[in-house]
DNA sequence: CAGTAGATTGAATTCGAATTCATTCCAAAT
DNA sequence: ATTTGGAATGAATTCGAATTCAATCTACTG
């Protein structure tokens, strides 16, 4: 077959057409740049005529910047969190920059998913995944930037933005202590899900400081069915519900499963929610809005979280400094009526991991 | 400040610790090139030694090819049908194809953002916003396929992977009618969106055909809260409802509508679903498949169609030869219980427009 | 009117890998 | 021993825009 010619102009053309050099032509294209006025509207009507427009690919070649960002991210972040997609690619793309999208399926893809971000000549990543110390450390190298959004590093200098889970799941555990509530049950993410963890461990925490002590677990896997399953077991039917007093809150790493969980519960198990049990999430998915869940949860300010990382992201690439290398956002506890909930009694207060 | 040197490692470096020369390096990592198994091997091996990868935007500057694909999408994309993105990220990927997100603001944006995706380098484009003729002639010209999905062009020749929502539309007309429904009302999309058009016109043909006359119209805009507005009108409250026979079916234009037409009717209106209304939606999503909407809806084989636009679009690239142009695939009826259906009588076969 | 600072311009180089083309090398054939 | 052919290699060129640096060309100064 015959060698076709894929006839983009160049910026050749464009200078042969308005008669000056091709480099006219160039800075023509640039927003501060040695060239009179008249020459630049001169060089733009001869691109204008030709549909010209700047090769992004041979720019960046010589600039060392493509305005690519990768984003990585997993199929989980995609499920829970549907929208972050979207909230982060328009705020990267108010920032100047087009979304490249690495999609990983496994948390431990993230290394060679960067690796291969970087080989496409991103300006940097925003990772929904989490990534090591020593991958922060090679893209550190190159003077890529690398935000972690709702993940962490055991890298200190990491930069992130996250939502302040450990605070949201504290604040849950004392209202719904202060609510009377003194039997207890989680639902986990998979074992060592990072923000599972955050979300159940400081919810267990702060019940512990409040003298709760045995809570029962079950571990789910983030999915509707799992709460399900987790509620058929944990609000256990009559005969042996008679053995021991019925759990009286169910809080579940995300809001998926607490719809399992309300389900089961009024459906299967024929309970009423919240005056049999309490039923708690943490996302704020649009279904548990709909007036047949009425879910109450934590809703992560992602449009915030969003903006703040591109705009941390540019900072971090334009050389500005940056106030905090962290930007921990406060989630917001939607109440809805699935729980049963009193404004937290002031305790002393005692730091807490994040 | 100082110019930073970026030491991501070259061709050269890797040449230099080979000891052999740059071109040599760059056949070590074609598949199919005149090198020798123990060069390739010393070469790769050096490359390792350095962390050297092949820089993806110098290669696509020679070569034309970046392995780049833009993909087109609104934000009505992703509101209504979340993962298909995650899921044409996922095909793409499996076909050696990274995705690049265009997101456009409003459908008319997506001449612009072809423009962007041109210049950035794609390969080509899948676009979930619709195209006019000239944008696909424009990407023509340059040899970039452009693959419709769940969009139309005017364009009689554009490669399009779409659900064929007319047929699905139509035989849920049919089945409707079956269980001797009547009084039909439907919620539309807003006016003029293409994809709601296809599913509503199509369904008020059938019922033409069907002898159903006069159908109550109600314009929504895709959203929740326009379902259920348009339930409250639509079923209206007693004092009117005795004026005319209440509507015994809603179809709307999608689930989210549906959904507030559900919640609106049981929790508002309180009526019994579908004894005293069917209510039926358009894309299962979700939240429709929970105990407490168990919608009965249309399932677009996005995983299907996600592949199928993936690989036409690799066949178009690679000149292959492909069967069709169009790929339309079929709709599944997901019953759930939301609707009174019967099986489709036999009907006269009549050519319907998709 | 000469001189000079400042503004524009163009020629040449650069970025990093792929590719063309000429060259070298070794093995097989005569 | 000499030729021939194929395989492997390297030097040089290419892709398209940005940038450096030297060359003009102004306009203004004294």
């Amino acid at each position: 077959m015959t060698r076709r010619k894929l006839n983009a102009p160049t910026s050749y053309d464009v200078a042969r057409h308005a008669g000056v050099s091709q480099a006219v032509v160039s800075r023509a294209f640039q927003a501060v740049s040695p060239i009179s006025p008249d020459t630049r509207a001169r060089v733009l009507a001869s691109a204008a005529a030709l549909g010209y427009q700047p090769n992004a690919v041979a720019r960046s070649l010589i600039t060392k910047r493509s305005g690519l960002v990768g984003v990585l991210l997993t199929e989980a972040t995609q499920r829970d969190t549907p929208d972050v997609l979207i909230l982060l690619a328009q705020a990267l793309l108010e920032q100047g920059f087009q979304p490249l999208l690495f999609p990983c399926n496994r948390e431990s893809a993230g290394s060679s998913a960067l690796d291969k971000a970087l080989s496409f000549g991103v300006d940097g990543v925003v990772s929904c995944v989490g990534l090591s110390q020593d991958d922060l450390a090679r893209a550190r190298l190159r003077q890529r930037p690398v935000v972690l959004f709702n993940r962490h590093s055991d890298d200190p200098g990491a930069l992130q933005v996250a939502c302040d889970h450990a605070s949201a799941a504290r604040l849950l555990a004392s209202r719904l202590f202060a609510a009377g509530h003194r039997r207890f049950a989680v639902v986990t993410g998979p074992r060592d899900g990072p923000v599972s963890t955050l979300r159940v461990d400081n919810f267990l925490a702060r019940l512990a400081e409040l003298g709760v002590q045995s809570v029962q677990r079950f571990e789910g896997d983030y999915h509707y069915e799992s709460g399900h399953a987790a509620a058929m077991q944990l609000l256990a039917a009559p005969p042996l519900r008679a053995l021991s007093p019925r759990v009286e809150v169910v809080f579940c790493a995300n809001d998926a499963m607490a719809l399992g969980v309300l389900d089961a519960a009024r459906f299967a198990l024929m309970l009423r929610v919240p005056s049999d049990v309490s039923v708690v999430g943490f996302d704020d998915i649009p279904a548990g809005r709909r007036p047949a869940y009425l879910l109450t949860t934590v809703s992560q300010p992602f449009e915030q979280m969003a903006r703040a990382a591109a705009s941390l992201f540019r900072q971090q690439l334009d050389d500005v400094p940056t106030p905090s290398r962290r930007v921990l956002l406060a989630g917001t506890l939607i109440e809805r009526g699935s729980a049963q909930l009193l404004p937290d009694a002031p305790a002393p207060e005692r730091g807490h991991r994040q």
